[in-house]
DNA sequence: ATCCACCGTTGCATTATGCAAATCTTGCAC
DNA sequence: GTGCAAGATTTGCATAATGCAACGGTGGAT
């Protein structure tokens, strides 16, 4: 914070601040988002959406294992998203053991209200910002990601900003 | 506005990504820090005592409202971190009717081991970026904040990257 | 002196979470 | 084909996180 860093401590600082600040800002659109277009539904539930919106239907140990969380937490988020109409259980004809999570149309109607929203949101913030530092943006950002070795940003649960922490 | 279409909806997409894909990756790198050096710590209340850290004693009130959380949460969010010795109530002299959590030695320990942790690992993926395109990142990462309307990145409990969504 | 707004806490209900055990299914070895 | 190990899902149990509402203490304004 604070304190005396090495040499390019304070370049590294720079760019640290300036990612989580933006990062925070993206927060604060993801939250209101939800907050604005789907009511009553929690974080971790409307993830789980979010989820299954992407990647499609999926067998609860994939998706809990996506969603970084143990396969109960992930049964019982599904029976309370199934309960709510948002989300059903499909059994699975090749093997018995497993069933598939999927989305309803309500379900994915929610996701697909909240995701235009979002998007609205940003691209106002970005068509404030002066044309000839957009292109910087994009550009630097891959840099960035590309250095931390992440794999490019296809749709996916954090396509909603909403990851289980920060 | 300047252009004609919300056109830009592939530049815009592409900046959305941009920023999403590197807010993943630093999410991905403040919960390996706290995993890493906080061990038996939840994440909601390693977020409290970073609060704490980034602006001192705080009153309850206060706190549960930085935090985005009802005051009640807090209150036994703190009692878990005083039993567990990283925090402290103190009785406030000026009014008896309010109190200010600090946090102890330890607390402060805790909190600047993973702060330090996140900082070398971030310092380490900004190091392998290209040096001409660092300096873009931070210009247009502030554009983007600016853009955001958001204040700009003083030390707050986001600072380790852990806001209660994202 | 009274009233009222504010502060922290507690009671209550619901959700989120992980670990461990139970149940059922599948695939494979023999 | 029997039996068993491994896998998938669920359930039991415990704890944390969360919000709302109510309560008792405090302090300021009138």
């Amino acid at each position: 914070m604070t304190e005396e860093l090495p040499p390019s401590g304070n370049e590294v600082d720079a760019i640290t601040d300036a990612v989580l600040t933006a990062s925070r800002l993206l927060v604060g659109v993801s939250a209101k988002s939800v907050a604005a277009v789907a009511g009553p539904i929690s974080l971790p539930q409307f993830r789980l959406l979010v989820a299954l919106s992407s990647r499609g239907p999926l067998k609860l140990v994939s998706l809990a294992e996506l969603l970084g969380v143990n396969p109960s937490t992930a049964t019982r988020t599904v029976d309370r998203l199934v309960g709510a109409g948002w989300a059903e259980r499909n059994s699975n004809p090749e093997s018995r053991r497993e069933i598939t999570v999927g989305l309803t149309g309500s379900g994915r109607d929610l996701v697909d209200r909240v995701t235009e929203y979002r998007r609205r949101e940003i691209a106002a913030i970005v068509q404030r910002m002066p044309a000839h530092r957009r292109e910087g943006l994009v550009e630097a950002l891959q840099a960035f990601t590309e250095a931390g070795a992440e794999p490019p940003a296809r749709t996916s649960p954090y396509d909603a900003g909403l990851t289980q922490w920060d």
